[in-house]
Formats: C-alpha cells, sequence, structure tokens
DNA sequence: ATAATATATGAATAGCAATTCAAATGAATG
DNA sequence: CATTCATTTGAATTGCTATTCATATATTAT
C-alpha cells in the first residue's frame, strides 16, 4: 500500500521556510571554507589589517582581500580605515559562538573516533 | 616603519591547529549546503526514509541518496535497514544543536535588517 | 604632481561539487 | 528464480568558487 504521505506533509509544514533555509545554508557555507575560517579565527583573536591577515595565513593579498568581501558581504566582520590601512574585526559575537559550538563538536568527535 | 610581525606571530600561536581547522571547514561545508540542510532539518522531526526525503525535498532520488551519503561520512547521520527501506536519523544531538543556533543568528540578523 | 604603501577589484583559470542518467545491488514476493 | 520495490553507485555534465594576475583606487609623504 504505498505510503500516506501525511507524515511527509507534516515534516513539510514544520521545515523553515525555503527563504531562511537558504539564508542557513549561505551561512555555513561561507564559513565552510578553511581560509575563511582561519581569517574568523584569527580576528576572533584581536583586530587585525589586511597585510598581517595575509601574514598570518601566509596567503596572497588578493585572495585574502576577495575573502573578506565575501565574509564582510555575509555581515560576519566588520572594517573600519585608518590611514592607509584597512582593520577588520568579528562583527558580533554569534558567529564566535556558533564557531566555539562547532569547534567543541569537532573535538568530541575527535576523542570518540581516538582522531587525535 | 613597517609593523612588527609580533602581533602576527601571537595570533598564529593561538589559532587551532591546521588539521581542527580543516574538519571545521569541512563541517561546514557539510552543512553548507541547502539540500542537506533540509535534510537535516526534516530528520531533526523525525527519522525518515529515502523515499520520503525525495518526496518532502522534492528532489530525485539518486541526488538525495548522493547527499545522505556525504551527510554520513561526515557522521552527521546514520541508517539502519528496515526490509526494503532504509531509515535514515540524525546522529546526535550537537548538530540539532548546532543548527538552532545558527537559525537564531539568522533570525536576528533578519530582524536587524528588516529582511522579513 | 609623483612616488610609495595598503587595499580592492575584475577577468581568467582551475579545481571541486551537485545533479542527472544509466546501471547495479539488496530485499521481499509470487 | 524472475520480478518488483527501495536504494546505491559510478560516470558524465554542468555550474560554482577559490585563487591568481594585472590593474585600479585610496591615502600619505616627498
Amino acid at each position: 500500500m504505498k505510503h500516506s504521505h501525511e507524515k511527509e506533509r507534516e515534516v513539510i509544514e514544520r521545515l523553515p521556510r525555503d527563504e531562511v533555509l537558504a539564508h542557513l545554508g549561505d551561512f555555513f557555507s561561507v564559513i565552510g571554507d578553511s581560509t575563511r575560517i582561519k581569517i574568523l579565527f584569527s580576528l576572533s583573536d584581536s583586530e587585525l589589517c589586511v597585510g598581517a591577515i595575509c601574514e598570518i595565513l601566509n596567503m596572497e593579498q588578493s585572495a585574502i582581500s576577495h575573502q573578506l568581501k565575501v565574509l564582510k558581504n555575509a555581515d560576519l566582520i566588520r572594517c573600519r580605515r585608518e590611514g592607509r590601512t584597512v582593520i577588520y574585526s568579528l562583527s558580533d559575537g554569534h558567529v564566535e559562538e556558533i564557531l566555539r559550538s562547532a569547534y567543541e563538536h569537532i573535538s568530541e568527535e575527535a576523542t570518540k573516533h581516538g582522531t587525535r
């Protein structure tokens, strides 16, 4: 008798709106890149200018600049100009919180599987 | 006088190990896809067989199966076979927690920017 | 105004990843 | 055991995205 589709309909109804899910996907894909993750962790330590970030990540300035733009468009970081340098910082504590939360998740997984 | 590189060195030292950062990036990129997000949210409601997920997302079975594999490889979901159907469920509460946390983040951003 | 420093931008390339298509596997059923 | 149902798999395709290269903009100093 195949199945009733009732359960499916209920699940669909409880699902967040497509727009929200898309936003969520965007958000995670922005932080789902090792370069950007490094930038975020670096900034969680202290605000930094572009040049400093390049040194820390050991990457070309252009690449960093492009990724900073992605992070900025996602409102995860902000910047202010100071003379000819531009200083970036995290835009709020929420991002850090999510990073830490996932960081713990990863660590737990690691210890569980002995991947240490 | 350029700058001292001291700050940079300190930041580098405090950074989690590359391996951990890579793991984190992987983790977020896995959930940084709207299809997989939908699957995860659906499963947070109740365990589901593949066919049901296809109906809920209105996508081809093969595509779903491929994505389920990705989620499984990342240990975000697990499955058990029951007759000829395979039933998927979230592997632990941690994932849900991170999803909810980000969900709130997104919601706050939305209200802040009036994007509602 | 010119040069030097710091950052941003646009176009091109190259690598990856999501979906589709076709076929394979696994389990139940006549 | 042949058939049907549920799911998986591999290969091909197509679209996306990170990085590079070259160039542009902005700020300060000479």
